[in-house]
DNA sequence: AAATTATTTTAGATTTGTCTAAAAATATTT
DNA sequence: AAATATTTTTAGACAAATCTAAAATAATTT
């Protein structure tokens, strides 16, 4: 078990997530994630493929290797068991979670992390509704439900649109939702079926049961 | 509220616990505590000099000045609030608290650390007997004494042990001495500085001067 | 397919924190 | 007080992580 810098972590981290919606990760999206610049981020592609932890041939993006995910979601882990620590125990809210749990999640100390694990009551998901990797790195795979079947109040993410007509991505785009939008459902009305969604940091807006139909989500909670 | 690098944390937290049993720190104590070269300290003392921490004149050594003094209470403080939750709520013993919050202190977030402070109720003391300083940067001045200066027949409390060394823990355990026990010295034998103690309810013990070196106690009188 | 545009990489500079080796200052010994 | 030893500082080098500007490659447009 290697130890990476905080920077490499960062990377590490920021390909994880970037290569879930995509074969491969180019340069300008992770100069672009991770507000550095494109040059920044080939030195970092170099040095990480010297450590084996990812593929990388120039020009051609990259993509983490078998142990490159395994250090992804040892770091994953320790940021949503802070993340849960923060919420549950010292009572931040669930928006403010996350900046703190950035720069906690770099303390990498096993023993403190699995003790953590332990205090907490081995949680399996964080305030934002996301998995959280074990001890050994194992993920409950989160089953994409419709949105009209996502409980009250729980965070999920938007995973897929299963309509590409251009007024529903008219829709899509009037209501600022995309692959990748957090949201929740905050109340349901049974007259029609409509209900209200609230995506962080903005009011919450209403939508139809039609509109709600085409759309599924990732949540951890099953 | 300036920010500091971890590396600048460390130079002012040890020369805060040095320049409490000196006028001045000299440049190869603090290398030596820190276990760089001169060279480093030489290099990290111009910069903390320009940022106005701490007093420094070429060969004359360096103390901290209000603000260096300010800044090290704080880190002090982070310290000792993780040190108390990991012995507290973690169940880490506490021989190996201080390796973990050795990182830990490093995450400087005051309201994180107001709210950890928060939930652990406010702890006037680490797990080592040390004091916690408040928001404000106050700590209790608790007269803490080396055992080996201790008056006889006067009834005192382990606070701190300055030794983490498994041989010394072995000895402890065995002397059954933990933080917060309370004893007196019975008799000192000016032979070997060799010493007599008694814990309560129980016969009394000899103890080499060696070993009540790295011992200190509070006087619960005066 | 040639020209243009966008993306990615390289080359070289910068900052932070460290080091070694040599020089300068201070302290100690004779 | 001169010689010697110790401590501290300086000078210059290096690794990590970043940047800008220019060059190389790939993608797109005409």
């Amino acid at each position: 078990m290697l130890n990476y810098s905080t920077s490499e972590e960062n990377y590490i981290k920021a390909i994880f997530h970037l290569q879930e919606s995509a074969a491969n990760v180019t340069t300008n999206e992770l100069a672009n994630e991770l507000k550095t610049k494109p040059a920044s981020v080939t030195d970092m592609m170099k040095k990480l493929k010297a450590k084996k932890l990812l593929n990388y041939q120039p020009y051609q993006g990259f993509r983490l290797n078998n142990e490159g995910n395994r250090v992804a979601l040892g770091i994953i882990r320790r940021h949503r068991l802070w993340e849960y620590f923060l919420a549950e125990k010292l009572k931040f809210t669930w928006d403010e979670v996350h900046e703190v749990a950035e720069d906690l999640e770099h303390v990498t100390n096993k023993k403190l992390i699995d003790k953590l694990d332990e205090y907490l009551g081995f949680p399996r998901v964080d305030p934002h509704g996301d998995p959280i990797p074990d001890a050994n790195g194992k993920i409950e795979v989160s089953k994409k439900i419709c949105l009209t079947d996502l409980p009250l109040n729980i965070t999920a993410t938007v995973s897929s649109v299963n309509d590409q007509s251009s007024e529903m991505l008219e829709l899509l785009e009037h209501k600022k939702i995309t692959i990748g939008t957090k949201l929740e459902v905050k109340k349901k009305f049974d007259f029609d079926n409509s209900m209200e969604i609230k995506i962080r940091q903005q009011p919450p807006i209403t939508i139809s049961e039609q509109f709600a139909k085409k759309i599924f989500v990732t949540s951890s909670l099953n």
